[in-house]
DNA sequence: GCTACATGGTTGACATGTCATCCAACGGTG
DNA sequence: CACCGTTGGATGACATGTCAACCATGTAGC
């Protein structure tokens, strides 16, 4: 397939150090998060980016597949995640009545209770070892870019490999 | 536990922007990464970088432990990974002669093939994707946020809960 | 009112990652 | 040399993610 015509542009100096950088500091940045939230407060990270989204929707519920496009999971992987979470008691689920394929999810009183205890410790966290770090312009220079990167990835949603046949 | 004195600051508008965007810019990403990797070339982004630290290793050997803080990879996931890789033909492991404790892992001649196939289309969709979305002051500004994060994430490795006592 | 396809969600098999634990070989120290 | 903490690495049990069906509904077209 299209490696085609012209030779396949390697990445120049800059380009690599970039990339290279940012995908490794995400990597450590994520297991250093993860590991103190589950060591301080038995989340995952995955939990608790479950129990942000559904404590700030109106009346603590949303369609499950809104919570799914919201945090960019496939339906599988948010189903198995809400079932161990519904387990745990995190979290509920409800027949959506005006469709009735669709399910709601609804955070519990205990699902509140833990993110509530959770989150000064996270958000302390984050913001040492990474918001603190960075300048306001750098700052927004990150979410420029971020958001144009999730445009093009949006974009091209529902369209298979672009070099189509 | 030690949330301590003073409220624990919250993100603001700008750093809540600049961190949940590149968080979901970066699982995005990865996984239609991932995706055409798997798709084009049957190995997984995981194989890839294997493959290419070791190809870029004298005579493409290269320690495990070496390997694993390249990749940031705990020891046993590097394990694991390798099992998999060697029982698939990719890399091979061999006994080190100067400590004894230690393995060497070399690329087979057919994970040289393997990557040879795969890097351009790779490297195509990561240029498509991110790098050739972003200035040359993006990408500078990128790598010293990365590199400045990870020289926080290194200088705080082996001593327990930073606000220790 | 069918047929046909799209959507929301679940499930099971399998791939992958993590933690805790273990082991053997190093590297000092006395 | 005997002791002892450290390091490189493997392993097993378990948590998590992915892929590929599958099912039940919804929504058009005619």
């Amino acid at each position: 397939m299209g490696v085609g015509a012209g030779s396949p542009r390697w990445l120049d100096d800059r380009e690599q150090r970039a990339w290279s950088s940012l995908q490794l500091m995400h990597l450590r940045l994520d297991a250093a998060l993860a590991r103190q939230l589950l060591r301080d407060s038995g989340l995952s990270l995955q939990d608790y980016v479950v129990l942000v989204a559904l404590t700030g929707a109106p009346e603590g519920r949303m369609r499950a597949f809104e919570l799914g496009r919201l945090l960019g999971w496939e339906k599988s992987r948010l189903s198995h995640h809400l079932t161990r979470m519904a387990q745990r008691g995190l979290v509920a689920r409800e027949l959506c009545e005006v469709d009735r394929r669709g399910a709601w999810v609804v955070v519990t009183p205990e699902g509140r209770r833990a993110i509530e205890a959770a989150a000064p410790g996270h958000v302390a966290e984050v913001r040492r070892l990474f918001v603190d770090r960075l300048s306001p312009r750098e700052l927004d220079t990150i979410a420029a870019v971020a958001e144009r990167v999730l445009a093009v990835l949006d974009a091209e949603e529902g369209k298979g490999a672009p070099p189509g046949p």
